[in-house]
DNA sequence: GACCAGGCACATC
DNA sequence: GATGTGCATGGT
């Protein structure tokens, strides 16, 4: 089975996710390194308490001691882990772009990646997850049920590395990211639902 | 009570 | 360069 073919499966089947479910360009990319290796209800009730305390700007959120913002972001877990890593994004924010999102949005693509990764809690999924959903960049996120699905359904090798399952992608689809958008979202979705760990029959699964 | 969740850095071999 | 480990909450 193609790449083409699996999308059309999913989309099908899903329909369309409306990824990612936050407002602002900002609130994605403090979601993206909150959502590490968490579920994304978790996540959502971290984001709420800064928003309800109306802290969900650069500026605010960067002038809070580390020990407020890990009480403040505790349901997201990792807590001390992921305050850290918000406090090292938003000193990058503010050194590079003056915390101007449309201003680092303006940037090369590969440059600000490059740049990103740079960045102490930033790895790669995180980075393109705020390229992609953030800034609308062409670029395609992997992340654990990416590589599970496609390792499943023989199309990449169980141990492949982050960039080689990216780079299948990247040149097999359509470069658009409202597709990239889409089938990583589709993805998750399909994770979620009959792909956990350990499920591997995959039961039901759509693509069967 | 075990397992899982939209990773990453760091230590060690 | 590969492999192991710490980080932590909340839902099923």
């Amino acid at each position: 089975m193609t790449l083409n073919l699996i999308y059309s499966k999913l989309y099908t089947r899903f329909g369309p996710q409306h990824w990612w479910p936050a407002k602002t360009p900002f609130e994605v990319m403090v979601g993206a390194i909150l959502a590490q290796n968490t579920n994304w209800g978790n996540v959502r009730k971290a984001i709420e308490n800064l928003k309800e305390k109306k802290l969900l700007t650069p500026g605010k959120l960067y002038a809070l001691s580390d020990r407020r913002l890990a009480s403040l972001i505790r349901p997201a877990g990792y807590f001390n882990v992921k305050a850290r890593r918000l406090k090292n994004f938003l000193y990058f924010l503010r050194s590079r772009y003056k915390a101007n999102i449309q201003a680092m949005s303006r940037v090369r693509t590969d440059f600000l990646r490059r740049q990103l990764l740079t960045v102490n809690g930033i790895g790669p999924e995180t980075a393109d997850s705020i390229l992609l959903y953030g800034l609308a960049k062409r670029i395609f996120v992997v992340d654990a049920y990416t590589t599970r699905i496609l390792s499943r359904h023989r199309l990449i090798q169980k141990d492949a590395g982050y960039a080689q399952v990216q780079r299948l992608f990247m040149r097999t689809l359509k470069p658009d990211a409202q597709l990239f958008n889409e089938y990583h979202a589709l993805l998750v979705r399909l994770g979620k639902e009959f792909c956990l760990k350990n499920k591997p029959k995959c039961s039901l699964c759509p693509l069967k």
